[in-house]
DNA sequence: TCCCAGGTCCTAC
DNA sequence: GTAGGACCTGGG
């Protein structure tokens, strides 16, 4: 299997795995499911375990496989790609690259956390509210924590959610906990759901079942946790990269010129195109290029 | 001090 | 339907 944890912890969908090195090795230790586990290139421990798990509804080889998606065949999904250069780069530079199949409810509210914040923000509110709201998983040297239940965040206060920094994004957790917990928003049954039900379904002006969903973590959500693979999440480094490297190849030169951020008919445009131009894994393709653009972007920063 | 961050919501046209 | 501002807050 094709896994490397160091670019695919990195590549913005996940936030709360942490890398150690230990005799000259990295590894990677996050908590997937009820296991504490230890990531190395191309295996993966179980460090500890949550003691409230019931140890026959769960599996720890078949969660591992499960996260990390390892039924995608890699090949033919970048065999399906255009050939054009900067994403045959992106997909050379960026080998070992997997996009992960994570727990709904964790991805949804990481990210309504990531609303309006950069990646070392983001990672700390979710520690934060792991810490605070989450349940102990102890090893034999360290503790780690699970991430929170929608009851236990349905019911936290507002002072309790403003201590874990996430600012006015409160409103948004506890509303969405609130609507997890009582069964209006059931993720189980979103998740088996088209892409475009299960998307409309998550965003708020459609159902009401959420708020501060909107089309970009509705996005990030169908593709890092339900996998659909039609999901082409739009942020800020991918408006970016299709205004540089794509806009023309896609027909959205005048649509995007000087553009800062969209509206949701544009970004419902971009998207389109984007699934017109990269084909059935446009998001396989959008976190190779969200990799890339970022990379250059940093390395040209610091040339400067 | 100002600007920005893996956006969304609300208001005024 | 759409542009523009507000929104918490830490860091550069």
């Amino acid at each position: 299997m094709c896994f490397d944890p160091e670019v695919t912890f990195e590549s913005g969908q996940t936030f709360r795995w942490k890398r150690f090195v230990t005799k000259d090795e990295p590894s990677w230790i996050g908590v997937i499911s009820n296991y504490v586990v230890r990531m190395r290139r191309g295996k993966a421990e179980c460090v500890a375990k949550l003691k409230e798990s019931n140890s026959n509804r769960s599996n720890f080889s078949d969660d591992i496989a499960n996260y990390l998606s390892t039924n995608d065949d890699l090949d033919r999904i970048v065999q399906s790609f255009p050939r054009d250069e900067y994403l045959q780069n992106a997909v050379k530079s960026f080998d070992g690259l997997r996009v992960l199949t994570q727990d709904p409810w964790e991805c949804l509210i990481s990210f309504v956390c990531s609303i309006n914040k950069n990646i070392p923000a983001i990672k700390m509110m979710l520690e934060l509210l792991s810490m605070k709201f989450g349940s102990k998983i102890r090893s034999s040297n360290e503790v780690f924590y699970s991430f929170p239940k929608p009851s236990t965040l349905a019911k936290a206060s507002k002072i309790d959610l403003l201590a874990c920094k996430v600012g006015f994004r409160w409103r948004f957790i506890r509303f969405i906990a609130n609507q997890v917990r009582s069964g209006k928003l059931d993720l189980k049954s979103v998740s088996q759901k088209s892409y475009g039900q299960a998307r409309d379904e998550l965003i708020s002006e459609l159902s009401g079942t959420t708020f501060g969903v909107g089309p970009k973590v509705a996005d990030c959500v169908m593709l890092f946790s339900m996998h659909k693979m039609e999901a082409f999440p739009v942020d800020v480094w991918m408006l970016r990269c299709i205004q540089s490297i794509y806009s023309q190849k896609m027909g959205l030169q005048d649509i995007l010129v000087d553009k800062k951020s969209l509206t949701r008919s544009t970004y419902d445009l971009v998207h389109k195109s984007a699934h017109e131009y990269f084909g059935r894994y446009c998001g396989y393709a959008q976190q190779y290029l969200y990799m890339k653009i970022r990379h250059d972007f940093i390395r040209n920063k610091a040339l400067v």
